[in-house]
DNA sequence: CTGAAAGCGCTAACAT
DNA sequence: ATGTTAGCGCTTTCAG
């Protein structure tokens, strides 16, 4: 066990071959200032012409840092690693950590036993920070990054009480302004396809797309809620039955735009016509929305920014010892793309 | 600049607290023989009383080992990450890294800066081996990883020569079947929708479908041809024109099932039946085929499979210094779905 | 079966 | 400006 990692040279060996100590080396290759340019130079040379490169174990054991965050996905969300917005909110995170100089580690976690080995990992050192990508409401993996003294930001929070700092998006004001102006448009008979109701982000929307109603003085019909679970397929399913429960149907809020694709299809193939018959609003990023039809009207994420203010946090936190939870919550914007 | 990580308790302590020496508590952790077990019993108290968690960089610069594995993408690959093969791959190759208490580590690379920077991460020792996933023709970061002697398993192979070790799938003999199975049912104007021709497995697959027309006599008709890159839309594209070059077409092979996908969608479009009028074969995994289309036939390649050979070719070379390549070439499946 | 001691390769504080 | 030295926390002989 163990792999032979052949003759692979040291600082000390540097040192020997440019005729200097080690602590110039060091400072070298640290791009430290105090070294004569002449030395640098010679240190240089003898950098390359050995292959040096300097080992990691060994600077991360003296400098007690990783130089490395990660971005934690937990199985649940694994099927939606495809959606655009996962992945773009992993480009975000990548595009603002790379100024840093830290390593993005994509982890996933997937059972009990990865969420001990990982804690592990992380509490281990392997890692100065940890972004956590929509957490579920009863998930304890947060609380048990902080106590172990870890920087953590989280994305979305798990309940309205949530003390972690977290970087959300205004689910609440988005669903409510998505559901209002169908509301504006003289639809009374608007249902909701939601997300897991175990996750704090669909209940807000759920809470907005009631909000707009009670505000618009318009009877919110319980029948005309159905739990979905973000998917495609679920939208798809949860379409056909208000179909049929609710034939005068004239106004769908979905709570993302893959959910919004399957009630679109579903919609389409009962024959309704879109949007003039039933409008759809999906809560979500635009790239996928785009791509399923390009006229879906809908509530679009400041994915990039989400990116960077979770990276902003994190290096903040890993700066100093965190004294206060933050919590960023970035304004969403209805994208019309119809005239309907 | 650097984490406050606060009062971490250190090996020594532990040995303090229960009493013993640094060598007894290293043997529990490690769960090495040769240990009194009631001696093994106080190490283990203490080290929950002190919530004790080794330090990662401590051992791995004692054990030259990193006890980790970068899966690596390219950022070329990135708007293929939401395909179901790529998810499937990652899930499939961390099942497999499980049992061996690897990390696995994700790891994308979009530009020349960050292949240098992960050249040197890889090569600083923080990863013990690297899994690549889908080469383009001239990339050099296999070489470099060889060079660097760092155990290397590449997903597919750059062309016909590959050295590295790899595990591919049998794309040439895939494309053939499926390309033969459309000639079978009496089709002649046969078009191929392809991947990006600057990969290997896009350039098999073509050479696939060319064999299976010679071996069938039908002629090789140029503009039935069209290069796509394994997305959906240029499926949709590529299908729009063949529609309109070839009003008479009455087979396609798609390169990939998402290009199918696209395929069939513009094939709707315009009014064709399917597979009555045109039948189309998609070359990919299964699951997003099914979701698109239950009926849709397809060249399924053995995911599962990829990612556990990947990961024992991998391991093997971690254990010993790899002294030849190994190549694996897994079968492919023909999966019909309808009856046409 | 267990303790003591010698590194692993690097950084940083202290000399010079 | 540069060399020297003392750790960083763990594994691993080597004694006992």
């Amino acid at each position: 066990m163990g792999r032979q990692r052949p003759d692979v040279p040291t600082l000390e060996e540097v040192a020997a071959r440019a005729g200097v100590g080690r602590g110039t080396v060091s400072r070298v290759i640290n791009n430290a200032p105090g070294v004569r340019s002449s030395t640098r130079d010679a240190v240089r040379r003898a950098v390359s012409e050995l292959g040096y490169v300097p080992n990691f174990a060994a600077r991360s054991l003296a400098v007690r840092r990783a130089d490395a965050v990660a971005l934690v996905m937990m199985e649940s969300d694994w099927r939606l690693f495809g959606e655009p917005f996962f992945s773009e909110i992993v480009r975000a995170v990548g595009n603002a950590l790379t100024d840093s100089g830290m390593q993005l580690l994509l982890t996933l976690i997937r059972s009990e036993t990865e969420r001990q080995r990982f804690l592990e990992y992380a509490r281990g050192g392997r890692v100065d920070g940890v972004l956590l990508m929509s957490v579920r409401a009863q998930d304890p993996l947060p609380d048990m990054l902080a106590e172990a003294g870890l920087p953590t930001v989280l994305l979305g929070r798990r309940t309205g009480e949530e003390c972690v700092t977290y970087v959300d998006a205004d689910n609440l004001g988005g669903a409510r302004t998505a559901v209002s102006h169908l509301l504006d448009s003289g639809r009374r008979t608007i249902a909701a396809i939601t997300g897991p109701l175990d996750m704090y982000v669909a209940q807000c929307r759920l809470r907005g797309y009631r909000e707009a109603l009670t505000h618009a003085g318009v009877q919110d019909v319980p029948s005309l809620v159905v739990e979905g679970d973000f998917t495609e397929e679920s939208g798809r399913l949860a379409m056909a039955g208000l179909i049929e429960r609710h034939p005068g149907i004239d106004g769908v809020f979905a709570a993302s735009d893959t959910t919004a694709a399957g009630a679109l299809t579903a919609l389409r193939a009962a024959g309704r016509r879109v949007p003039d018959d039933v409008k759809v609003i999906g809560f979500d990023d635009f790239p996928l929305a785009e791509r399923t039809d390009p006229k879906l009207t809908t509530v679009r994420q400041p994915v990039d920014e989400i990116g960077r203010t979770m990276v902003r946090l994190l290096e903040e936190e890993m700066r100093e010892p965190a004294t206060a939870w933050r919590h960023v919550i970035l304004r969403t914007e209805l994208v019309l793309r119809d005239s309907a």
